[in-house]
DNA sequence: TGTACCATGTAATGGGTTACATGATTCA
DNA sequence: TGAATCATGTAACCCATTACATGGTACA
């Protein structure tokens, strides 16, 4: 594993940053389907270094503090590589409390069943509403061999995951109501 | 957090289970959302042996063998009620290996990027395939008081999923070729 | 001058996987 | 009698989160 490795490969190799910038990256750009704290980070970016997969210069911002710009090297550059052409086994199914919850739902009574359907639906339709107006910042499909184009293409997947959750709850909460 | 427990408990809230049993849960009613190894189960059983939740009797299978069969106490059952009417705020974002990879896919040619999601589709594809095959083992829709409503709901839920992964991989596959 | 944000780290803890370790039962 | 499966546990390690800890910069 250690997959986080190549996220920040990844980033580097588009341009130089901050361990900072990356924990912003984390929670801007990768959110929807990568994160990581600076916590995590900051280890990380010391042990790429050690390896030779990266490496920092020092640049003063104001007057006196120390930022540690990184750039990827030959070698980190190389790894990225490697691991971007090769196809990764999926690690099992992603664990979700919500259906645990609803699998054991035959426990409960039917309006707090639709209860706990109907707030999920809630929060799943507001994230898809955000979504939407993600994509509604794009200007046309950019050009596939545009950064831009990534982006496109992660926001459809996140897009469409949200409105197959929302329909399977919707057709959950019809299901319970029929069936009750 | 400490999901597990809840797991466990919703289980055998269903009926009495050794720890081999619910091990062997994890790996087939509970794998579309849930998963645990034995050697976390056990610990984890024992734990809540210790905070009476859950109690055993020795059953002697064979001539020697002793198996603990577990049961859930009255607190066990308070416990896991009290979580099961809960709303849980959900967690992060699942992390994705192939997503992070397709965000960095502008740094690749095209075809090893249309090879990648070739290869995606065709897994994705064949889970949908095994799902159907799950779904087709239901003789009608359960009553919605049953427990095999439940896991078909569940299963409803992993099929949209996948449908939704297919989807969208049909989707990127066109957008590269139709923008190269 | 105060607040939001930039910037970098470590420590403790929790959750989870892999590997180690053992042995009984069932069925062909 | 051998293989698959049942059955229970521990140890080492890895990944990740929360909390601890510090201080500078930009801007109103």
């Amino acid at each position: 594993m250690g997959v986080l490795k190549y996220a920040i490969l990844g980033l580097l190799n588009r341009q130089k940053m901050t361990g900072y910038d990356i924990s912003r990256a984390c929670d801007t750009s990768l959110f929807e389907f990568w994160n990581a704290k600076h916590s995590q980070i900051y280890p990380e970016l010391k042990s790429l270094t050690e390896a030779g997969l990266v490496e920092y210069e020092i640049e003063i911002a104001g007057n006196v503090l120390q930022k540690k710009l990184y750039s990827i090297t030959p070698a980190g550059r190389e790894a990225f590589h490697t691991w971007e052409l090769t196809r990764h086994k999926p690690r099992g199914v992603p664990k979700d409390e919500f259906r645990l919850q609803l699998f054991f739902s035959d426990s409960i009574p039917s309006e707090q069943r639709l209860a706990l359907l109907g707030a999920e639906l809630e929060a799943h339709t507001e994230r898809l509403a955000q979504l939407h107006d993600d994509l509604n910042k794009f200007d046309g499909i950019p050009p596939a061999d545009d950064c831009a184009f990534c982006d496109y293409m992660v926001l459809l997947g996140a897009i469409k995951r949200e409105e197959a959750s929302c329909d399977w709850l919707e057709t959950c909460i019809d299901l319970c109501r029929a069936r009750t």
